[in-house]
DNA sequence: GTAGATGCAAACGCTTTGCCGCTTA
DNA sequence: TAAGCGGCAAAGCGTTTGCATCTAC
């Protein structure tokens, strides 16, 4: 894969943004760093860099993909519904362990949880 | 509202489902019971049932969005790798009460929680 | 009889693709 | 200098809307 100014801008707003972005945040961000970048290419080269990995998608109930380092762990995500930004979380509060059966017969593997709320940045009024 | 057979196809089926239905199974399940039924319909009388209260969202992560009673209560869902379909939920493994603030300042207001694994009917492998 | 509902097809908005000139190695 | 990449514009695809016809009340 080759290093352009295109790509290097790209992958500057994701790995250095502190929660997923979505490809209209990334292009504006990117655009704001090298102008007249184009649409198609954020979606290319997000594109590229999930199929090598280094990005993966993140999505969200009701929300457009959005896309972050790959290096980050099993995680959660807090989205602001004031600013609407979405956060990256540490600690996981879901206590089901892989394998677990639960009444009806559903045998749990994974799960995705999101919390939803304001930010250290949003008063709460 | 007009009470039509289209109308009352596919409130039948919102209602007698076990889990959330998409757009598209709605349309798939009611034509089987009213063939002819135009996607147009479907969209147009899922709108009018949402407007009205009827029945409500369930937005999962990268899925379509999927329709439910609106008498159901919080709950979340368990989505089976297997044969994709969506089932509710009764419990919530969630120990986070509204007005919690977690580290970094994130103070949560609600949470949408999402299983994944396998339905009793569909077998470990 | 009439307002509202349906089905078809066109319009729409977002994502993807084709093409060709430009750039990186 | 050659393969890869970027920008533009066209193609796709799922959802919404306009319009003429039909139907519940």
């Amino acid at each position: 894969m080759r290093r352009t100014k295109q790509r290097q801008a790209i992958l500057n707003q994701l790995l250095s943004s502190d929660g997923p972005l979505s490809v209209n945040e990334v292009h504006e961000r990117a655009s704001s760093e090298l102008s007249g970048l184009g649409m198609a290419t954020v979606y290319r080269t997000i594109k590229a860099l999930k199929d090598e990995g280094v990005i993966s998608v993140v999505e969200l109930p009701g929300e457009d993909p959005r896309y972050e380092s790959a290096e980050l762990g099993h995680h959660h995500h807090f989205r602001c519904l004031s600013c609407e930004q979405t956060f990256d979380l540490g600690a996981c509060p879901v206590g089901i362990p892989r394998g677990t059966t639960l009444p009806g017969g559903y045998t749990v593997e994974d799960h995705s949880l999101t919390l939803y709320g304001r930010c250290a940045a949003c008063p709460a009024n």
